[in-house]
DNA sequence: GTGCCGTTCACCCGTTCGGGGGGTGTGCGA
DNA sequence: TCGCACACCCCCCGAACGGGTGAACGGCAC
């Protein structure tokens, strides 16, 4: 498998530093060859994908990771986008589009699986949260800010009640007890940022 | 500054359809000409490039959204990121890296700036996240839940007024002007779940 | 045109918070 | 042994919060 992939990848004239069997060889061989990509698979012995990410970021600055997985998780997407990942390309995809990743990446650009890019912005339509008026996000993203609510409504051009009425709506769909609950709530669901 | 980069485009293969000078016009052309890849503005007359890609979602699920912008914000990113975006490429980058994107975005991939991918990872990789104490992460967490400090201090076996003790310190640790601030600061640095 | 929804504003009331003081004790490293 | 950070406790006071209720307007759908 690993042969496969490295031999169709030279010969479309990449070259081909290294290959590893598990995690920590792989950081090895990537801390000594500090190749411009790395491609990873996200299930390996040793450690994940994203460790390997993580360690690489720390360790060659230089080196981007591609992860070439047969998984589609949205969290795990995310999370590897926070470990420095900076391609996804799925195992099933067409290896057109693992050479145009590995193009995009080695110019120092992010590429991302169609099917993945489509979880990314699916998970807005997620139905587990309760969907908040645009108004009801601004307040609590203000609210975020450390505004009290006088702020807010000047902010936004509304008296400070309004502010509160908007603010008790979005505590009511999120079952909120508090503010900051309601904050909170929305940050972990990311209806805001 | 549109027809040079439309006859650009052209020299490279790819068929310039349509073009708009304002945002509602982009998004009348996009439903009308049904493209497969649709360039937009962030800053432009009459709506903002996020509008536009929300409309474009809306209305011609055909076509996907591609921001050329001279702006390079993470808050805007993500923001774009929701409303469908698929593509980021800033003004400044070389041309190569516009054909790279609508190579990508019209194969159905993501496309994101070099420069924009630093912010993705970089927004959270920031060492300046002062540490909190265990007492002090237990507080937010808590406070997170929507809990009172009476209850907090109920849950953690300590007084209300120290839970109190505890929140100001991590207040000004974070530089938050509220609880509710400092929880939020919290949640976005992943000191707390 | 009747109803629903989002948005806007206002009043009340009791509780809680934010900011400022003060203090005790423990443990860890200089 | 002397700080220093941490955890813990207490006071005050003005401001803000939460909870309830009521009302008005525009838009959009049926």
């Amino acid at each position: 498998m690993v042969e496969a992939v490295c031999s169709v990848l030279e010969q479309h004239g990449v070259d081909v530093l290294g290959r590893a069997a598990n995690g920590p060889e792989a950081v090895e061989q990537i801390e000594e060859l500090a190749p411009e990509v790395a491609l990873v698979d996200l299930r390996m012995p040793g450690c994940s994908g994203i460790e390997v990410a993580r360690r690489v970021a720390r360790v060659s600055s230089a080196t981007t990771v591609i992860l070439y997985t047969a998984v589609s998780d949205r969290a795990l997407l995310v999370e590897a986008l926070d470990a420095g990942v900076r391609g996804f390309v799925l195992k099933e995809a067409p290896l057109a589009d693992l050479f145009r990743a590995v193009d995009v990446v080695a110019a120092g650009g992010t590429y991302i699986d169609p099917v993945l890019a489509g979880l990314l912005a699916g998970a807005r339509t997620d139905a587990s949260s309760p969907a908040l008026t645009q108004r009801e996000r601004d307040v609590l993203r203000l609210l975020a800010e450390g505004m009290s609510n006088e702020e807010v409504g000047g902010r936004l051009y509304i008296s400070a009640e309004t502010v509160r009425t908007h603010l008790r709506k979005a505590m009511g769909k999120l079952r909120a007890e508090t503010r900051t609950h309601a904050v909170a709530e929305a940050l972990r669901r990311s209806l805001i940022a």
